[in-house]
DNA sequence: CCTTGCCTTGACGCCGGCGACAAGGTTTAG
DNA sequence: CTAAACCTTGTCGCCGGCGTCAAGGCAAGG
């Protein structure tokens, strides 16, 4: 399988792939032609890496799941690197989900009074108990 | 006030300053040397714009609430555009809350299952269920 | 006079995950 | 023979809010 249906099949671009490449997630073998050549196991890994990502894992984080799938798992997730990582992102999100929230407080009640002060300085609109 | 005081009694940098003043968000006078000058007033509105950004503004979100201090206002938020942009962010963080909180319960799964199934394909430790 | 400590205008660096060229080689079909 | 459709490496751009020099001017004290 070359880079361009790897890329097709993974729901990603060639230029991703060569880029997890770089970074060393995956591992291509070359033919005659200097072209990558992919086997299956490398499509299972770059769905994995895919999935990661999009649920706000970096590059690093993905590294110890790849490994873990090379290692012969079903799955990425069982090896003790991988447990570390979901904790750490598990809590990471936790935090980020706390922040969040007081940042939603802070807007609504922002917004209710900015509401209910509209334009104070301007002249009282004529109905304002009617 | 020169720049200096000024980026020390609102908790910022004279770099962050100047961008602000590059993009239209302050306009400080200049002394016969050339330097910058602010009055008491670009304090106010300095510290709205860090308290914007804090929050998770950008730039662009904040000019509204700018121009509202500047109109006369006691408060940033009392204005029209001011509103809708606190409509609109709200409205970005309850997405961006519900994204979170899908991606913390699939984290939270996928770590319960990986704790299950430790290492599969290893030997069966001593203890199956037989 | 000289140093210290302000200030000025640039301009490059950073982070991350690529997109978007550029300039070229290879293989296949017509 | 040529065009099409793959592939290769390499490099710059992007987004945002600055940090961090660099090179120089101005004011005041010793």
């Amino acid at each position: 399988m070359l880079i361009g249906e790897l890329a097709e099949r993974a729901g990603t671009s060639t230029r991703a792939l060569r880029y997890y490449e770089a970074h060393g997630l995956v591992r291509p073998e070359r033919s005659a032609n200097g072209y990558r050549v992919y086997d299956e196991a490398e499509l299972r890994v770059v769905r994995e890496i895919r999935a990661l990502l999009d649920v706000g894992f970096g590059l690093d984080d993905v590294r110890p799941f790849v490994a873990c799938l090379r290692a012969g798992n079903a799955s990425g997730d069982v090896c003790p690197d991988s447990v570390t990582v979901l904790r750490r992102k598990l809590a990471e999100v936790d935090a980020y989900l706390d922040r969040l929230g007081a940042v939603r407080r802070q807007l609504h009640t922002q917004l209710t009074h900015a509401i209910a002060h509209r334009e104070e300085p301007c002249p009282r609109k004529r109905h304002s108990a009617h």
